[in-house]
DNA sequence: CTTAGCACTCGTGACCAAAGAGTGCTAATA
DNA sequence: TATTAGCACTCTTTGGTCACGAGTGCTAAG
């Protein structure tokens, strides 16, 4: 039902549909496939691919674009992969390279390959669930005022202002620090709250015990805020799809919240990078999309996600070897972040 | 030159202009400015303003708009302000209330503008020669690594990692930290090198010595990097005049690239809000805008920028409470993060 | 100085016809 | 039996014309 020959066509249906954003025909498709063959077997074999749902006509009298099976069937078995440029993957390696915060690194991944496909790019940072404390920092800023800095395993800096409603002076700060690293050093920031409790009720007083553990549970509910970074947006208007403006303002909506649909879209645990193309997405006003996702790791797990959209016409050979390379680039970066070779 | 009249019709040309985004002509003028006066009148005044530059006409039978010079003179002369609600300035105050990172602060109120005007919006953070030091920590992130924190003056934490070549043991580190926190309190940034240089050759040994200086270069550099948000990206798309995707998509690409015009447009040290229309600006692509800027001041002194961006069609009365509501709401929240009371 | 009246301009939308692209079907062909 | 040429048909696009409406500028009267 798919012989050699549908499954060229469809190909060079795809492929010419993915570079020129216009319904092809059975003439310039014959024209443009080199093999002798003529525009009515084309069309007879394109009738074929529309019944099997591979294919859709806007209208009678126009050419076939892919459905988002087609697309589907063309990315897990058709697609020929466009490796990105050495130059190009030296640029982020380079970029990487350059030891940043962690929040840096995966903002840098993104923002690489936003450039490098022309769509949008979104990363999920991430999540209380999935980082430890490596280390707390104490400032004071003033005698009721402390500034709190975590500093979570994978490499990220979160910090969070304290209001203290009585004055504490350095030396019990000092303190408080020093019980603070000793009892949290490889906590996970779920456990904090509790492990505080602990820490605390031994070693200080009550009041203190009391705004440690509020101050704690606002900056974990402060860094599950804003976990995620959006790049890219200019691209979304070079897209011929996104020209009617409408269209191009509720995905801009969209992307503004991405808490609310990109959870369900991305499926954690994968170690590969996956494509949720079109009615496959469940979120519908991305149904004319295409949505690719990998995750990155830390210690062999995953933690976060890198996510890019764009329209079903996507350039998926291109987008897929750039994604892969910047989810084991980025999982790299914060690996060696991570993983101190040994503590003196 | 301009009596009473003209300034009347004048204003109500422009507020219509404003709530429609349609040329406005004489008969529709005349129904809606409740004054006894005809539509031949006003016909008469719209051919002297537009004679005297205030007004525009698209083509000959369509009604005016009003050009740059116009909406200079609303601004600077007929302006009349729409303070925002209540229950809105309660919830800017209430979110910058809950003390945050300075970053985060700095984004807090440029989200509300951006929410509450519908326009886009930047803010500058202060730059490196805004700021000083309050306070460095080195945390060990392994045997020839260190992440330095560095946390300036208004409460901005910056971090930046390290690679040493040879390895530093944990008490070599901590005696580093105390020497730099004891040299650098109070150093403005920009003669960090220079003073770190001091702070160590007198101290420490000589790799440490350039390792610092070269480490804190780079978070220098770093920290100029990125010193530009941009919040509201979907409301850009909301306007009228960003219908055309071509307009809106060069309006995008300059947002995204923010630092090479925002310098420009913005006169620091100004403590109101300015406004800059259409061609007043310098870069030529947002000649079809107005920019709205304010600066954030920390202990008097000037230390950012916030800007908002729309159509030169923009709701200038609603606009200039905003930004100086933000502004100065800002300032007082950075001020209270940055003025400890009095040390203990 | 104001206003009514009027001719004039110009963009908009409707309507229509021709063009063009592409299809499906049928019949001829290898 | 698979392929292809030919052809009628469909449907969008494009261009042109025309009437309409909104708005203007001018003139003359109040």
């Amino acid at each position: 039902m798919m012989d050699r020959r549908k499954e060229q066509i469809l190909q060079a249906i795809i492929e010419d549909y993915i570079a020129t954003a216009e319904p092809v025909g059975s003439r310039t498709l014959a024209r443009k496939m080199r093999i002798g063959i003529s525009p009515a077997t084309i069309r007879n074999e394109m009738a074929d691919l529309c019944e099997e749902g591979y294919l859709e006509q806007p209208h009678t009298s126009a050419g076939r674009i892919p459905s988002d099976k087609g697309y589907r069937y063309y990315v897990d078995s058709l697609l020929s992969l466009d490796q990105p440029g050495a130059e190009e993957l030296e640029r982020l390696a380079e970029e990487l390279r350059r030891r940043h915060e962690a929040r840096r690194l995966v903002q840098l991944a993104i923002q690489w390959l936003a450039q490098l496909s022309s769509y949008v790019t979104l990363a999920v940072l991430p999540g209380v669930s999935q980082v430890t404390v490596r280390r707390i920092d104490l400032l004071p800023l003033g005698d009721v005022r402390l500034l709190l800095i975590v500093v979570t395993d994978p490499g990220f800096v979160d910090s969070v202002v304290l209001d203290l409603k009585i004055p504490v002076d350095r030396r019990e700060i000092m303190r408080l620090r020093e019980i603070l690293n000793r009892q949290l050093q490889g906590a996970g920031l779920s456990d904090l709250g509790r492990t505080i409790r602990q820490a605390i009720r031994d070693e200080m007083n009550q009041y203190l015990y009391d705004q440690m553990v509020e101050a704690v549970r606002q900056a974990l509910l402060e860094s599950d805020e804003d976990r995620v970074f959006v790049e890219g947006w200019p691209n979304l208007l070079r897209q011929p799809e996104f020209r009617q403006p409408e269209r191009a303002a509720r995905l801009l909506e969209v992307l503004n919240r991405p808490g609310e649909w990109l959870a369900q879209e991305t499926s954690p645990g994968e170690q590969q990078v996956t494509v949720t193309i079109g009615r496959e997405n469940r979120e519908v006003v991305i149904q004319d999309c295409t949505v690719v996702a990998a995750t990155y790791c830390v210690g062999g797990r995953p933690v976060g996600t890198i996510t890019l959209i764009g329209p079903t016409r996507m350039k998926y050979g291109r987008v897929l070897p750039l994604m892969q390379q910047a989810a084991s680039e980025l999982s790299q970066a914060l690996e060696d972040l991570s993983r101190p070779l040994r503590m003196l």
